[in-house]
DNA sequence: CACATGACCTAAC
DNA sequence: TGTTAGGCCATGT
């Protein structure tokens, strides 16, 4: 696959393709991973441009205060949260579930 | 180059 | 505890 974008929108989602399965991870922390912690916007930006979504688990992508923050896909919100908590991580807020 | 937008974060009221 | 305001970064127009 041949990721086409900026350099940042292409780090971002490598960061996001290495999150494990049943487990999420917060725009800080990816952004904090590619030396700018406070790049949160840009990397939440970038997931929600990325022309891949499909292939790209954005939806593991969570803010840092437990909360989904949005989705670019069908569904948005709601099927983000439904594949977070397919996964077996409803550890978020908003999940029904608590 | 300047302005406007966004799936954010932190601090303050 | 909930809402408001400001700041920060990258992208697109």
């Amino acid at each position: 696959m041949k990721l086409e974008g900026t350099e940042f929108q292409i780090r971002v989602w490598k960061e996001i393709l290495k999150i494990p399965k049943g487990f999420t991870k917060t725009y800080k922390e990816i952004a904090c991973d590619l030396n700018k912690p406070k790049c949160a916007r840009a990397v939440a930006n970038a997931c929600g441009k990325n022309p891949f979504v499909p292939i790209i688990p954005c939806h593991r992508v969570i803010r840092s205060d437990g909360h989904l923050g949005g989705y670019s896909g069908k569904g948005g919100i709601e099927m983000k949260k439904k594949m977070l908590i397919s996964e077996g991580f409803f550890n978020f807020k908003g999940n029904n579930i608590k």
